[in-house]
DNA sequence: ATGCAACTTAAAGTCGACTTTAGGTCAAGT
DNA sequence: ACTTGACCTAAAGTCGACTTTAAGTTGCAT
């Protein structure tokens, strides 16, 4: 297929597809021409890539993970990576819950809330409480 | 305190914090000279705005967060706020699992072995299966 | 054979989120 | 009074991920 049906196929600009392949994220098999040619499972790295897009992955860490050269390397990359993931998951999670306690809240600043504040653990302690119990 | 103090209660350099005052997620109560004044709940404030960055909202997606004019324009975009986190979540965690799988995989191209990629429901359907029972 | 839509390249431009630079001001300690 | 380090502003620069532009080439339908 040329480039004008993948771009069909997934929704990329050609631009994208020629910048990626410049980047090194995926290859044409050969030329027609000026024209590159692609197969199909172009389509199935292109989803990956665009998965990996839409969980922060950079380019360059979308590339290193096609890489199979070192397998331990890879592996450990991987690892790593879904390390990442689930901290920035558990993160998404409790900005979530505190988003849907402030569209639920009656109180007209959710940001001052304290239960708002509680769900996402940022500053539960008072400070400047007067004649503490010593 | 004045903007070195900030700067190092939170970590972020003086130029961010002046970048964010002109961008509108934070003001100062004053100045001392040329010098800008903040209070104390701006810590509480800057530890939002991380989480939110963390979670990949926009410096003004943030900044409308903030303003609680319209209360119920607000409401619905803390809710689509929330929703849109709820669909990451879960690409994430499709993508969390796939890669656990791919480190934890015996065959050599990850991104391509059949299990992974029905983790992350890439590509289930075999094409061109020769002389399907019609 | 001709036209032209779809391709090609290299280079410049854009956008968000900052950072850096250049040149200036000033509060506070000696 | 003087120095100096921390602040100030406006403007330019950087980085990643593309997009746009300008100028050229070519497969294919007529």
């Amino acid at each position: 297929m040329d480039i004008g049906e993948v771009s069909k196929a997934t929704g990329l600009p050609a631009s994208t597809l020629r910048y990626y392949e410049e980047k090194g994220l995926i290859q044409s098999y050969g030329r027609k021409g000026l024209r590159r040619l692609f197969n199909q499972k172009i389509l199935e790295r292109l989803a990956l890539i665009a998965l990996g897009r839409r969980v922060d992955f950079s380019l360059d860490e979308i590339r290193d993970m096609f890489n199979t050269d070192g397998p331990d390397i890879n592996r450990a990359l991987l690892s790593a990576k879904a390390d990442e993931l689930d901290k920035k998951i558990k993160e998404m999670t409790k900005m979530r819950n505190g988003l849907r306690h402030a569209a639920a809240c009656s109180a007209p600043n959710h940001f001052e809330c304290p239960k708002f504040l509680r769900i996402l653990k940022l500053a539960g302690k008072k400070r400047l409480r007067q004649r503490n119990k010593l």
